[in-house]
DNA sequence: ACGAGGTCCTGCGAGC
DNA sequence: TGCTCGCAGGACCTCG
C-alpha cells in the first residue's frame, strides 16, 4: 500500500526519464479511475502533452504538463505507475488502466488491480485548492515539533488515527504510523490532546526517521507495491511491528498485540514499550 | 467533535 | 473440485 516513501521512490525513478517527454497515443481502458474529468476531455488534454516535471505531494504522484495542468495520481491500495522500455508481457498488460507511449520505445503504464486508485486532471487553481487541503509534508522543515504538538492537541481522537489523517500530516499511512508510534514509545490509542510536547517531538522525529529509512530502502512491498521500474522495495524486512502481531517485541521480547479497535485498521504494538 | 458504518474494487484463502 | 463469503484498506461519505 503505497505511502509517502513508496510514492517518493516512484517519483525519483520516473522523474529523470519522463521530463521533457511527450505523451503519445494515450489509452484508457477503465474510465472509473478518473475523478472530475470525462474520458474524452482527459484523453484530449493528455494527448501530445509534454511532461514538464514529476513531483510528489503526500501520497500523490503529480505529473506537471506543459500547459500548466497536472495529472494527479493517487495509487491507494494496488496502483502502480511503471515505465517500461520494452513491450509489455500479457501479465503486465492485464489490469493496465492507462497507457501512453513516450517515444524511444518507452511506455508509461498505470496499472491497478482493484482500481481504488484515482487519476485527476487539475488546472492551476484546482491544484492550489487540492493541495491546500492536505497537511504539511513531514520531511519539510516547515513542520516543527511545536506546530505538530499544537495540532495534535486539538483532537481527542487516537493519535494513530490523527497521524493517518491527511489533513493533519501528509503521506503517513497504516504501515508507517504503526512503525513511528513504536519507535516513539507512544500507545497508538492515546488521545491526541494527551500528547505532551516531548511526546510530540519524539513522535515527529520517529516519523521522519522511519520515512527516510523506508525511502532509502525503496519502500515496503507486501504484495502489490512496485517502484517506477517494476521492482519491489525492501523495507518490509526492517519493519518492527507492522505485520508482526504475535511475534516478540524487538526491544523487550513481549508478544506484540494486534487490534482493530482504532478506525478498524490493523494496529500492532507492544503493551510494555508503548504508553 | 467523534465514532460507526457504507462505498469503491478484485484477488485470495478459508470453510464447506 | 467448485462454490460462497469475508477480508484486505485509503479516502471520502452519511448518519447519529
Amino acid at each position: 500500500m503505497p505511502e509517502l516513501p513508496e510514492v517518493e521512490t516512484i517519483v525519483r525513478d520516473l522523474a529523470p526519464h519522463l521530463q521533457g517527454r511527450t505523451l503519445r497515443h494515450p489509452r484508457l481502458t477503465k474510465a472509473d479511475v478518473l475523478r472530475g474529468v470525462t474520458p474524452r476531455r482527459f484523453l484530449a488534454a493528455v494527448r501530445n502533452a509534454t511532461i514538464a516535471g514529476v513531483t510528489r505531494r503526500a501520497k500523490h504522484i503529480v505529473i506537471l504538463l506543459d500547459g500548466g495542468s497536472r495529472l494527479v495520481i493517487q495509487l491507494r491500495m494496488t496502483g502502480n505507475l511503471i515505465l517500461y522500455d520494452r513491450r509489455l508481457r500479457a501479465a503486465e498488460e492485464r489490469y493496465a488502466v492507462f497507457l501512453a507511449s513516450l517515444g524511444g520505445g518507452l511506455r508509461l503504464v498505470y496499472r491497478d488491480v482493484r482500481r481504488l486508485g484515482t487519476i485527476s486532471l487539475l488546472n492551476k487553481g484546482q491544484w492550489r485548492t487540492y493541495t491546500s487541503r492536505i497537511g504539511p509534508e513531514p520531511l519539510d522543515a516547515a513542520l516543527d515539533a511545536d506546530r505538530f504538538h499544537a495540532d495534535l492537541r486539538t483532537t481527542r481522537q487516537a493519535v494513530k488515527k490523527a497521524l493517518m489523517d491527511q489533513r493533519r500530516i501528509a503521506g503517513v499511512g497504516n504501515i508507517y504510523a504503526n512503525e513511528a508510534l513504536f519507535r516513539a514509545g507512544v500507545d497508538p490509542s492515546r488521545a491526541g490532546h494527551r500528547m505532551g510536547r516531548d511526546d510530540a517531538g519524539r513522535l515527529l522525529g520517529a516519523i521522519r526517521e522511519v520515512l527516510a529509512q523506508a525511502i532509502a530502502a525503496g519502500g515496503t512491498t507486501f504484495r502489490d507495491y512496485r517502484n517506477g521500474t517494476g521492482q519491489p522495495g525492501s523495507y518490509q524486512r526492517v519493519l518492527e511491528v507492522y505485520g508482526r502481531g504475535g511475534q516478540p517485541c524487538v526491544r523487550c521480547g513481549t508478544r506484540l498485540h494486534t487490534t482493530h479497535a482504532i478506525d478498524q485498521r490493523a494496529t500492532t504494538f507492544c503493551w510494555r514499550c508503548q504508553t
